[in-house]
DNA sequence: AGTTGACAGATAATGTACGATCTGGAAAGT
DNA sequence: ACTTTCCAGATCGTACATTATCTGTCAACT
């Protein structure tokens, strides 16, 4: 689909107005990467990119460092850039990390949350629910609004970026996939446990739902990537 | 003894102390960030580090775009790159994140861990403990040996990088500063334990050990910045 | 004949040089 | 004192040079 939906979501990206194709090298390439039309272990060759995207080497040089530093594209000396396998284990890599790094964030906003914090997370669960799984591209969306408002407040910047990159990982593979009937109903059931865990100001316990949610999200995830896989074979 | 000093630390750089090696003009941006040599929040000029490193520009240009994938520094448009500034909460976002994951990689390692192992790490601990604290850059490598043996052949290589990158950050930091007393003694009654929680095979009681061990030496840099920034003024 | 190894050309990464464009601030003008 | 103009300096994009790696051919050897 040519609709690239510009992402709502993303922080600090301004987005100049309108078409303003540019957008920026390194995020045209993290997309091409993401959404697959850059495969699993292709070579990445400046020039040929240079022509794709309509600007000269350097640009692309450049963007291909940033994403160096963030993981997606690997280097070999003299052999220049391939694209990062984004495969099975490397989703579950991601999501255990998750696992780990949401529960801690989670159990602070417990602290600090107000009631409308709470009176806005019940809007966004709502919204959710009353929009059933329909438009997954919406879903995604509300889906990331919801834990958006818990950690996007936080104190450790680092662990909320971390989240972020992340989270923009799994998504953009999620997006491949439906879901299924219980993974809806468990979806529903773990945010409004969350929900009520926080309103309870029960740190641990939405620690540990929030954990759970995270492990059972990836292993969906992960499921139908090795699915998909097979089915390829 | 093995007194072969053969590195024990970083993967592949060779760091060949005066030769002035060229190691990649990266390592030597980083090293030069986290040791202080460029100092919080100054301008990154390509020109002028072109001329410091003795290259052309493109290199450099490129340097800086990995290390901004990677949080070490920030870009504005037009304007460049600067020192991401590497303060108290920088550190402590750091390390909350570590005492997040290293529970994670240490109790998985439990589960597979062999005698050898655990008599490596003894090994290690003998000598942090023979060599005491006189020699800081020693003990440094020692003490990063001693987690690797538990990190490094985790399947979640993601997590692993994710720490090796860390534990390069906090150990620049806390090269500036000494161990008080206090703390040699907790460093080493917590890698006893930890090793001792291994071998009865309790993963969850080394993940709670090590949990308290990031903490401490977290809390513990970040008492001596702030007490350096403090004495600043 | 088939395999191996070396050489040459092609291809692409890496480094250098330069011009276009943007920014910030100093100097000039009101 | 407050704009406005202008310029120095730096970033960003383009073009080119150098160096390393890949590929295919051909000769030498088993």
């Amino acid at each position: 689909m040519t609709e690239v939906v510009e992402d709502p979501i993303s922080p600090e990206q301004d987005l100049g107005s309108d078409g303003a194709v540019d957008a920026g090298i390194y995020q045209q390439i993290l997309q091409d990467i993401l959404e697959g039309r850059l495969t699993a272990n292709e070579r990445l060759k400046v020039r040929a990119l240079a022509e794709r995207y309509g600007t000269s080497t350097n640009p692309i040089r450049e963007a291909l460092q940033q994403l160096r530093g963030e993981g997606f594209v690997l280097f070999t000396a003299n052999r220049g850039a391939r694209v990062r396998p984004i495969d099975e284990d490397f989703a579950r890599d991601i999501y255990e990390v998750e696992a780990q790094i949401e529960p801690y964030l989670t159990s602070w906003f417990v602290g600090i949350a107000t009631n409308d914090d709470i009176r806005r997370l019940e809007l966004v669960q709502d919204e959710i629910e009353a929009l059933g799984f329909d438009d997954p591209l919406r879903h995604s969306e509300l889906d990331t609004q919801f834990h958006q408002i818990i950690y996007d407040g936080h104190y450790n910047r680092h662990a909320a970026d971390l989240w972020w990159r992340h989270r923009e990982i799994l998504r953009a593979i999620a997006r491949r996939f439906p879901y299924s009937m219980v993974r809806r109903k468990e979806i529903i059931s773990e945010h409004r446990q969350i929900i009520e865990k926080i309103r309870l100001q029960d740190a641990a316990g939405a620690a540990e739902v929030v954990r759970m949610h995270i492990m059972g999200s990836g292993r969906h995830i992960v499921e139908h990537m090795r699915s998909a896989r097979i089915r390829k074979l």
